[in-house]
DNA sequence: TATCATTTGTTCGTATGTATC
DNA sequence: CGATACATACGAACAAATGAT
């Protein structure tokens, strides 16, 4: 708990609570310390604390409730609603067709153990050890940034023979995968939230503008492999899904106006 | 500038605002009164008044410099990026499968118009005359709530001999047109943006949180049929999609902490 | 039912730092 | 440099929701 940088002290009482968040001490669900509590604990005055928690509120990372306290926001078990659309096959990968994305800067990749969010979410305890890779990526035409990130196990990094060195496009470690006998399965979901201050920065967004997640999580033969997020400004960005009838390649796009 | 409702002061204030703004008065890029200016006119402090500034950034509304002062953000949408997602072959509707979803008033049906963002997502011109439907409806178990919209072209009305009565549930609407001979498609697409104030009442969304704006265009055998659009706040929803490989059905999701 | 302690929500006053012009 | 404007921070007080007594 240092608050020494020359930053703004509820910005450091953020990132403080939002680590401890993240490294497990305040599971999801858990009731985080009073407004009070944590004023005198940091000891910095409630009007600090709340500055603090309405950014981790904006970033739905905690859910405030009158006369209660404050809460670690639960997505798995909360009150999330699954809007499911229709089951779908895949016809190609992950894909980047038109070759429209450069990268801003080089591939970051660590070693970094699954936490409250990717553990579950990769049918893994929390605190396994994992490769994760980030990736910034800009869209050429538009200049439209945005944050990819996998984390592979090592299990799958093993399965699929990677060795150490996961740091590779997305079709390779399919094609990877599925030269290792795995039968591929995709699970996506989209959602928003508002952005984290790295995130404003990294993306370069307005102000006012929410990020668009894109999970997608590829299950193998007996359960997860890997996950990939992309993070990319709402304002300029769209998930596209289609549809079409069984046997039947897609036909054109029903926007107009769009290119 | 009646500040007199059994309102937060704050708000009150951000409303009176928010009005001038959408009024003319404070035209984009405009420079708004200084925050004493505003403490002095209004009669309220300056912290409340920066709490009101602080509303109406989070709603995208209003961009703050310091050392210059609040402008009108200027809301100019550049290009978008499209993040296509790869799949074919659909397996059911849109679909309540558990049947959670319940009216919150009953749906409002009109006659309307295509507007600029309708019109070229129906193929059509602008202006040209459609139904209109909106739901408000609910999730039982949590209480989150969404705003189903369908814009429904008169051709359509007539292809699925739905006459002058558009109100009726999705389900219903797809199989009269599959029985007039329309092989059916969808093209899906998600992103979000900061609520306007009908949607945070009509929503109850709590500050700082985005909407999840889903669009889904049903085409026919020569071009779109009808639009709809869900929108619900983005803090507990999410758009899921499942891509299984060919031939097999969905198996279970492959996130473990949800039932 | 009523009361009470706890916790968050709102509002004020005040002071100081820092960017802009 | 000084004036203006926003950013940050503290202290204090009361209101309102919640849950337990």
């Amino acid at each position: 708990m240092d608050l020494v940088r020359p930053d703004a002290l509820y910005r450091q009482l953020a990132t403080a609570i939002r680590g401890d968040i993240q490294a497990g001490e305040y599971p999801p669900g858990a009731l985080l310390p009073s407004e009070s509590a944590l004023s005198e604990r940091y000891g910095v005055s409630r009007p600090t604390v709340r500055q603090a928690l309405a950014a981790l509120r904006t970033e739905g990372l905690v859910i405030v409730r009158r006369g209660k306290g404050s809460f670690v926001r639960d997505a798995a078990t909360g009150p999330t609603v699954t809007l499911d659309r229709a089951i779908v096959r895949s016809a190609g990968h992950y894909a980047d067709p038109h070759g429209e994305w450069s990268q801003v800067e080089e591939p970051t990749a660590y070693r970094t153990t699954t936490d409250t969010t990717t553990g579950p979410a990769l049918g893994m305890d929390e605190g396994e050890a994992a490769f994760g890779c980030d990736r910034l990526i800009s869209h050429g035409p538009t200049g439209t940034r945005a944050m990819v990130r996998m984390v592979i196990p090592f299990a799958t990094a093993d399965a699929a023979g990677l060795g150490n060195d996961p740091v590779r496009p997305q079709a390779e470690l399919y094609a990877a995968l599925e030269a290792a006998g795995q039968r591929l399965t995709w699970h996506e979901s989209v959602t928003a939230r508002m952005p984290t201050p790295d995130e404003t920065t990294a993306l370069q967004l307005p102000e006012g503008t929410p990020v668009l997640i894109i999970r997608r999580i590829t299950g193998g033969n007996s359960g997860p492999l890997l996950l990939e997020e992309t993070r990319t400004g709402a304002e300029a960005a769209q998930a596209d899904y289609v549809i079409t009838p069984q046997g039947r390649p897609a036909g054109r796009k029903p926007r107009a106006a769009k290119d």
